[in-house]
DNA sequence: TTCGGATTGTTGACAGCGTCAGCATACGCC
DNA sequence: GGCGTATGCTGACGCTGTCAACAATCCGAA
C-alpha cells in the first residue's frame, strides 16, 4: 500500500508542479474550513483530505498555525484583489466606491469562514510578514478607493489614510455582524441586499453634498 | 479529603447564596479567559480554579459551550451597561454621542478576550435566546445615541435604526481591529487615543453642520 | 424521626486532538 | 553504484471534552 501511493505520486508529480503535496494540503485546509468551520480543520483530516498521512503536513508547514497562517495569506491576497476588481469595473467614481465597498462585503459573506479566520480572533504569536504585506496591499486598495472618491467629493476632505481606516472599519464591521449572525430582524433585516443598503445609508451621510 | 472539602463547601454556603458554585465556576472561565485566552478556559483548568473537579461544571452547564455562552451573556450586559454610563456621565449632546461611543470602545479594549468571545466567531449552535435579549438591550443603547444625535443635529436625519446599526458596525470594526492587531504603524497609529480621533473622524464626516 | 428521591460532586475511562521521535522510502548528485 | 537529503508513515505521549458509575448531602413526606 505504500509502495502504490508513492507510484501515484509519482504520476502526480509532473515537473513545473513542485510540492504538490504542500498545494494538496493547502487546498484540503482550505475546503474544510469553508464546508466544516474551523472545527473540522483537523490535522488527520487535512491529511486525509490531501491523500497523506497525519504528519506529513508537518514536512511543508511548522504546525497546525502555520497551515492556518498560510490561509489567511491567502484569503487577505484574495481580499483585496476582490476589492479592487469590484472597484475596476464600475464606470463613475460613486459606483466605483460603492463596487469597492460590495466588493469587500461580499468577499467576506462568500467566505464566511475565511474571513473569521483572518479577523475573527487575535493571532497567536509573531505573524508572518507576509501577512502584514497582503494586509498593507489590501488596504491599499481602500485608500485607493477613499482617495478617488474624495477628489470626486463624494467623501469629506479628511486626511486620506484615516478616512480609509473608518471605511474600514464600517466595512469590517457591518461584515463580521453579519457573519457572527448579530444583525436580525428586529435590530435589522438579514440578507446580503440589506447590507448593501446599509452601505448606501453610511455613504450618502458621508457625502459633503447631501 | 471529601469530607473536608463538604466542610469547606457548607462554610461557604451562605442562606442567601445559592449556588455558589455556579458562580464560581464562573468567575473561574471569566479569569482564566482574560489573563490566558480562549485556550487557557479548560474544563480542567476552570474546575481547578474554582475548587472543584474537572467535571463539576457539568452540573451547572450543559457542556463547555453553554459555560462559555454565560460568560458571553454577562459580557454582552456588561457591555450595554459601559455604554449606557458613559453617555450618561457627559452633559451636551455631543459630548453625549462621542462619550457613548468612546465607553463601548473602551470597554472592549479593556475586555480583548470577552469581546472577541462575543463577536469574534459564529455561534456555534443556537443561541440561548438570553443573549439576543442582552444584545437587543445594547443596541437599543447605540439606538437611544443616535435618537438624542440626530434631535442635536448631530447626525443626518436617516431612520434610525439603520443609522444605528451603521454606528454599531464602525465601532466594533475599530474595537476588533485594533483588538486582532489589525491597525498599527503605517496603516494608522496604535493605541486607544488614536482610536477616539478616529471616531471622531467618523462623527465629523456624518455631522451635517460640517 | 426516618427514609427515599433529587441534587451535587468525585473518579475512571474513552475517543480525538496536536505533536514529536523513529523508521522507511525515493530522489538527485558524486 | 552509493550516499545524503527530502519526504512520508506509524507509534506514542500528554492534553482535551465528555460521559458513566459511584458517593455524599439535602429536603420533603410518611
Amino acid at each position: 500500500m505504500t509502495m502504490s501511493t508513492h507510484v501515484a505520486r509519482l504520476v502526480l508529480m509532473s515537473p513545473r508542479n513542485p510540492e504538490p503535496t504542500r498545494t494538496a494540503v493547502l487546498a484540503a485546509a482550505d475546503g474544510l474550513l469553508e464546508t466544516g468551520g474551523p472545527d473540522a480543520v483537523t490535522l488527520r483530516a487535512v491529511g486525509a483530505a490531501a491523500g497523506v498521512s497525519r504528519s506529513a503536513p508537518y514536512r511543508h508547514f511548522d504546525g497546525k498555525a502555520e497551515l492556518l497562517e498560510a490561509v489567511a495569506l491567502r484569503t487577505l491576497t484574495d481580499l483585496g484583489a476582490a476589492i479592487r476588481t469590484a472597484g475596476a469595473a464600475a464606470t463613475t467614481p460613486r459606483e466605483r466606491l460603492r463596487a469597492g465597498c460590495r466588493g469587500y462585503i461580499d468577499y467576506a459573506l462568500q467566505h464566511p469562514q475565511h474571513y473569521l479566520l483572518v479577523f475573527g480572533s487575535a493571532p497567536l504569536g509573531v505573524v508572518d510578514p507576509a501577512i502584514d504585506v497582503a494586509a498593507d496591499e489590501g488596504f491599499a486598495a481602500v485608500v485607493d478607493l477613499v482617495d478617488a472618491a474624495q477628489s470626486a467629493s463624494l467623501l469629506p476632505a479628511q486626511p486620506v489614510c484615516e478616512l480609509a481606516t473608518v471605511l474600514w472599519a464600517l466595512l469590517h464591521g457591518l461584515a463580521q455582524l453579519q457573519l457572527t449572525r448579530h444583525l436580525h430582524e428586529p435590530r435589522t433585516v438579514d440578507g446580503a441586499t440589506r447590507l448593501d443598503d446599509l452601505v448606501d445609508v453610511a455613504l450618502a451621510a458621508w457625502s459633503p453634498i447631501a
